[in-house]
DNA sequence: TTCTCAACTTTGTCAGACATAATGTTTACA
DNA sequence: TGTAAACATTATGTCTGACAAAGTTGAGAA
C-alpha cells in the first residue's frame, strides 16, 4: 500500500528494530505506543510530520484513507479522532455498493439476518451491565421518540449496545458501514428523514426480551421491526422507479 | 469525505449543471465520459491536474484512497488502471478485521447468518438456469472431492453460484471478502488446508433441497456445514492459544 | 533479430504557502 | 456579574513547485 523507503532523514535513535518504513506503521505504533484509544485525538499533522519523520502530504494520503475507512474521523479546528480500532494485526477490506433505488432494498436485504443474529447472540452471551445499557438506551429511546424530537441517534445508540453486547464487534462494523452507506444514498436525494418511525416502539419489548434472556421473542420484535423498514424502503425504491 | 469549495478555477464551460465539486465524482465523470472499463488506464496525474482543476495532492488523495479500496492500482512509471468497478452510482465501505485467532470465529460467526439467509433467498428465488447451474456445481465439487483433488476452488464456484441464485449480489460480496480475510489469516501462519473437508458431501443434499425449492432442508443443511467449519475454526483458534 | 542502455514517463515524497473552519479567549455591553 | 460578540489560535484542506525513484519505451549495436 506504500513505499518502501520514503524518509530521507531520521532521528536517529530507533534504527536497530526491523519496523517498516511507511506512514500507516508508524502511525500505528505511535497509537501503541502512546497507548491511544478509541476517542482519543492523534497529534496534528504537523507533530506527526517531526515525530514521525514523512512528508505532511504522505502522512496525508494515509490519514484520508483511514478516514475513508472509518478509522479517524478529521475537522479542521478540531484535529483527528480514532473511531475505529486500529493496531498492527488489523486488517482492511472493501466492498461495492451501487448506489441505486434498488440498493436501498438490497442493502436492508443483507443487515437483516446479521441484525437478528446480532439480537440472538446478544440475548445469549450479554453481561448483566450490558444488559443494564441496553435497557437504558431503550428508555431514552422511548423518551426521546415520546418527545417528538429525533431519535435517530437514541435509535443507532440502541442497536450499538446490542451489537457490543454480542462479543463480535465484526457485526456492527458491518452493519454500521452497510447503514452509512443506506443513509448516503437515502437522505440526500429522497429527502425522507424518518425511515422506520412506526417500529419505535417495538423497540421496548425488544429490549425487555433480550434483558429476560428470551431468544425467541427477541427474534421475533427483530424481525418485526426491520421488516417494517423493508416495506417501507420498497415503497421508497417502488415510488423511485415510476 | 471531501470538502466543497476547492477548486478556486475552473475551466468555465460547464458551471451551469450543478456537479458536486470533489474530487472523486469528477474523476468518476471523467472516467465515464471517456468510457473507461475495469483494466484500462487512468490519465497520468499532472493531466488530471490540468483537466479536473484540483491540485495534484487532492487528486492523489482520492487515488490513494482508491487504491487501498482496490479500486486502482498504481505504478511508478506505469501509471494508474482502474482494476475494479466505480461509477457514479458505486459506494465503497471498508471493514477493518484484527488479525487474531479469534477474529476467525468471529468472521465465521458472521458468515453464518448471511450464508443461511442466502441460501434462504436462492431456494425461494433462483431461475430454472440458476438451479441447473447449482446443480452442476455440486456435481463437480463432489467429483473434484472423491477424487481426492483440491475441492476449495469448486466450493468456492458452488457457494458463488448460491449467492447468484439470490439476486442481491451483496450478499456474494460480504461473504467473499470475510472469506479472503479469512484465508489471509488462516492459511498463511496455521497452514492447514483443508478447513471444512467433512462438510463436502453435505453439499450434494443442499443443493437438491435448493433445486427442489425446499427451504426448509436447505437451511438445516447449511448450517449444519457452517457448524461443522465454526467447530473446526474453535478447534483451531484454541489449539493456538495454549 | 535480440540485447543493452539511455531518455522519457509517471508515480512517490517533500517543502512551503495560504485558505478555511472549529475552538479558545478576551473584551464590551447590559 | 452574566452573556454575547470580536478576536486570536489551532488544525485541517488545498495548491504549487521541485526532486527522487521506478517502470516503460525506443534507438542503436552486436
Amino acid at each position: 500500500m506504500a513505499e518502501r523507503t520514503p524518509a530521507t532523514k531520521r532521528t536517529s535513535q530507533e534504527q536497530a528494530s526491523e519496523e517498516p518504513r511507511d506512514v500507516p506503521h508508524a502511525l500505528i505504533k505511535l497509537i501503541e505506543d502512546e497507548g491511544l484509544q478509541v476517542g482519543d485525538r492523534l497529534p496534528p499533522e504537523l507533530e506527526l510530520v517531526r515525530r514521525l519523520g514523512f512528508g505532511r502530504s504522505t502522512i496525508r494520503e494515509t490519514l484520508k484513507t483511514w478516514e475513508s475507512m472509518g478509522v479517524v474521523s478529521r475537522n479542521k479546528g478540531a484535529g483527528t479522532r480514532l473511531i475505529g480500532e486500529m493496531s498492527r494485526n488489523t486488517l482492511r477490506v472493501a466492498l461495492t455498493i451501487k448506489h441505486e433505488a434498488e440498493s436501498l432494498i438490497r442493502m436492508q436485504q443483507v443487515r437483516r439476518p446479521l441484525e437478528i443474529e446480532a439480537v440472538r447472540l446478544a440475548t445469549r452471551l450479554a453481561t448483566t451491565d450490558q444488559r443494564r445499557v441496553i435497557n437504558a438506551r431503550a428508555a431514552e429511546l422511548i423518551a426521546v421518540y415520546e418527545a417528538g424530537e429525533d431519535w435517530r441517534p437514541a435509535d443507532h445508540r440502541f442497536h450499538k449496545a446490542i451489537h457490543a453486547a454480542t462479543g463480535n464487534p465484526l457485526f456492527e462494523q458491518i452493519i454500521d458501514q452497510i447503514l452509512k452507506c443506506f443513509h448516503d444514498i437515502y437522505e440526500t436525494p429522497f429527502g425522507k428523514p424518518h425511515l422506520g418511525q412506526d417500529s419505535i416502539p417495538l423497540h421496548r419489548p425488544l429490549a425487555d426480551a433480550v434483558i429476560a434472556g428470551d431468544e425467541g421473542r427477541a427474534v421475533e420484535f427483530t424481525e418485526r421491526i426491520i421488516d417494517m423498514v423493508c416495506a417501507e424502503t420498497l415503497q421508497i425504491a417502488e415510488a423511485c422507479n415510476d
